[in-house]
DNA sequence: AATCAAACCCAAACCGCTTTGGATGCGACA
DNA sequence: TGTCGCATCCAAAGCGGTTTGGGTTTGATT
């Protein structure tokens, strides 16, 4: 059933039923009603493929997605980011388009993008330092929005991204605060900008109390549990750290076992705090989490995100907006005192006694 | 730059240089060569969205993913699936389009990608028993593929799966080999069709070798870290398991988390076999895996799924095709020889000697 | 009674491509 | 020389909607 069949039907032009079901004012209010109940009768739906062309929008949102050989972008962040962007567009009536290319192919795929007509616009994923893709995306004249953030680009643009910075600071001072001196950190892949954020707001919470980076305590690899296991154990067995930051649940569940293969007990011997995306499939426990976490839902920052970009596409020209995402500092039981120094290794580094936030 | 202005450009007619950019025969290869060139030189991409009207095809594939309240698809596993699939669509110029919807809107999702012609088929996830939604997309008429099967389904339908039954009955049987034999099943949810049929092999496996099951060693629940962890628990301090077989990578975490909590150590005390997806950032550790593993790469059924479904919208009409694909057994450090039973306890159920396969 | 503005509705153009159904020109064949 | 077939190319008709630019009525205004 399409347009021109259900008009005569009804025994009106194809215009007069468009505009019946899109809203338009010059149509009658009895004739209106008369054409929606026919529609839903027929259970006519509007070719979208017709709509697109008509309009010249595509209705549909890209995402591209590299398939790296190197580093992936497909884990499970982005999977759960996904879910909430895509429950948006849903609502809103537009697509979304996920473009799984070779990553040497990103730049085209994009600008496919754009000359072929198969987005209104597109979300940038994963953005690293200077990120090429920002002027890139600028160049195109593609309407977009940046999950996350890209430290040294000098153009504007719009973005939503969690305080890594100061969710990690805060994690950090929650560790010296409980006595912790020796603080290994396990981030995440450094030419990523979270890592790079997060490392900043570690280094920096060190420094206010008067404590030197060690670099033997601090680690970056991709976020895996292999690769967390790695760096945690190389660190328990050269560094003696008390206590361990690490870059997600899955790197920390390697940490965890590092540390337990070790005979140590996680929350007792050695603290663990990990950052939490709150995915959907890896929930850090129940009422008391396993994990001590900066928590940040990556499912509502798709949400947000997805909204933001409708938003820019309906009204173009606007400033780029953005939005700050706070973590939450969730206690739970990886975390606990510093151990007592041994007595026979001489005194623990005193820190000045700040109140725990 | 459209196919007119490409003509115009030219001096010739759109008919002629869309002919000849795709390749019919009726065109001079001079002229045809020239108009390439053009193309090129202009970075000439065609507008998908009139290619779409004109031909009548979507050139995409339709994820439908429901929007769980209750359970999660959302999962780790979709996602390599996705990128898997999403690789094939790109190399054939198909998009791929993620629906995701409340889990109620389901039915309408897949009408609607019909109706408004929005995708050329679509892939079936997470089939369940008796899955309603093989009948009705027959009944909406596109052309479909399913990732698993449905236990119960009347109707042809193409698939592919892994080999779910023999894997578990193999890894139940190596198990078995080791002198275990109070091994306890941590399950999927088992109204899923591949929990199921991997209930089935462990079972089978069991009863060969004169085994009836515990019901208190075998549970099913969702994939996550911590329902595999309370699960082992339960079966560790009720049941005695000195072996346990896991539905996924994430859930045998949350198993190891509950053996080592109890001062055991996995593969010496207790043995775990796992399934393993073979997920990009969730590797089986490295050259020593560290579970052992019944090991099937989901992306790779996600590249295969593509190819068939793409297959079936090119070559329609014909009877439904499926793939059934076997997983291999890798063996890892989760795994050893059945702890000698506590000689207070009795003596342990004499198991008939088989072959390692 | 003539005028005019709403209120309603429609014919036709358009979006950018594909495809049908010819034209045209030219060498070959009878 | 007339006809035919083949190689090339083009005009125009879709595809299924939206949107522009009028037409008709109708009721109020002067």
């Amino acid at each position: 059933m399409n347009l021109k069949e259900l008009a005569t039907k009804l025994g009106l032009s194809p215009t007069t039923v468009s505009r019946a079901l899109n809203g338009y004012p010059e149509v009658n209010e009895a004739t209106r009603e008369r054409v929606m109940a026919a529609a839903k009768r027929h259970n006519y739906r509007p070719n979208t493929r017709a709509i697109r062309l008509a309009t010249g929008r595509a209705l549909a949102i890209g995402h591209v997605i590299p398939l790296a050989t190197r580093h992936e972008i497909v884990n499970p962040i982005f999977a759960d980011f996904i879910a909430g962007a895509g429950e948006t567009y849903s609502r809103n009536g537009y697509d979304m388009i996920l473009s799984v290319v070779p990553d040497d192919a990103e730049e085209q795929a994009y600008r496919d993008l754009k000359s072929r007509g198969t987005a209104d616009g597109v979300i940038l994923h994963a953005p690293r330092m200077n990120d090429p893709r920002i002027p890139l995306l600028h160049e195109i004249g593609i309407p977009f929005l940046v999950h996350g953030r890209a430290t040294g680009t000098e153009l504007p643009y719009p973005w939503v991204d969690v305080n890594n910075r100061r969710a990690f600071q805060r994690a950090t001072e929650f560790l010296l605060d409980l006595g912790h001196t020796r603080i290994g950190l396990v981030n995440g892949l450094e030419f990523m900008d979270f890592a790079i954020r997060r490392r900043t707001g570690y280094v920096d919470a060190l420094a206010a109390r008067g404590i030197s980076p060690d670099p033997r305590l601090m680690s970056s690899d991709e976020m895996t549990e292999v690769s967390g296991y790695r760096a945690a154990s190389a660190m328990l067995d050269s560094a003696s750290p008390t206590a361990f930051l690490v870059a997600s649940m899955i790197s920390g569940m390697g940490v965890r076992r590092a540390i337990e293969e070790r005979g140590l007990k996680m929350g007792r011997d050695v603290s663990v705090i990990i950052h939490d995306d709150d995915l959907s499939y890896l929930k850090n426990g129940g009422d008391v989490p396993i994990f001590t976490a900066t928590r940040s839902s990556v499912r509502d920052a798709g949400r947000i995100a997805a909204e933001m970009l409708l938003g820019i596409i309906a009204n173009p020209g606007e400033a780029p907006d953005h939005r700050l995402l706070e973590a939450e500092l969730i206690i739970g039981q990886s975390t606990g005192p510093a151990p007592r120094p041994d007595t026979t290794s001489g005194a623990t580094p005193q820190t000045t006694p700040v109140k725990v936030q």
